[in-house]
DNA sequence: GCTTGACCCTCCAGCGACTGGAAGGTTCAT
DNA sequence: ATGAACCTTCCAGTCGCTGGAGGGTCAAGC
């Protein structure tokens, strides 16, 4: 006998709001969950690991749509090896990561720059325009 | 007697598509240009300056709310002193910077550490689910 | 004068990943 | 019986654009 659990449990228990499951499950990264008699969603143990499972390739990173081809092949009744298809993801997000962190150290560069002159000298020229955000 | 551009001539020179422009200048970052007799958005060196300036804001990973607030200064007729202003917005910018290059870090050494799992061993557990994505 | 193509205009819709709220049904405790 | 705390669906809004439809304008070439 499995206990089941409401959208507000799962909530709680997954740390993800209940909109938030509404929606993956109205964006197909969740399967349809069954549904009691006042039509109420009906959770289990199983679910929820799945919950958790987007959320964290969610906080890693992943798109909606990535997590979709992911759990596609997971549920998928089809003997489809994921790892190939997870490696290619992750190697991906990895090289995305690795950019964006570039950009960021530039902008962090930029930004204490821009700091540095504020801190020095008046930033407005004459015509209103300022200086300091400029290149 | 001034230069006029239209708006494709000032996209080209600032390196911005029209259409964002016109976003713009209906989001309330860009002042209303002067119109000409057709209707068309007349622009002069100084318009182009205003384009440029919200360009490097963003770049500099500013939101266009920010903007908003920066060019109100810039272009009110109080006397407002920006740099305190601009202070301000550099300084939570910079702020979040940083959190969000700590937060890329830890990804990336995630992903790195995912990767490393998917080279050595098979990732798929008896129920399907995927031990990979675990932490 | 007429057509062609490159401009310009406005308005509406959509992206991704939610989030908020309205309007209504259910369950449970008091 | 009433109220709070759930649950349901559906619609709209967020941010920063971007694309497209449907139409006006302009300069060049025939």
């Amino acid at each position: 006998m499995a206990r089941m659990f409401t959208i507000g449990q799962v909530a709680k228990a997954a740390g993800v709001p209940a909109k938030t499951i509404r929606y993956y499950e109205d964006a197909g990264v969740l399967p349809r969950t069954a549904r009691s008699v006042n039509g109420y969603r009906q959770y289990g143990d199983r679910e929820v690991d799945c919950i958790r499972f987007v959320r964290r390739a969610r906080g890693l990173g992943l798109s909606l749509e990535q997590v979709r081809k992911l759990t596609a092949v997971l549920h998928g009744d089809s003997g489809t090896r994921m790892r190939p298809i997870l490696r290619a993801l992750v190697g991906t997000q990895l090289s995305a990561v690795r950019q964006h962190r570039g950009e960021l150290r530039l902008l962090q560069r930029q930004l204490e720059d821009v700091q540095r002159r504020l801190r020095r000298r008046a930033p407005a020229s004459r015509n209103g325009a300022c200086r300091c955000l400029e290149r």
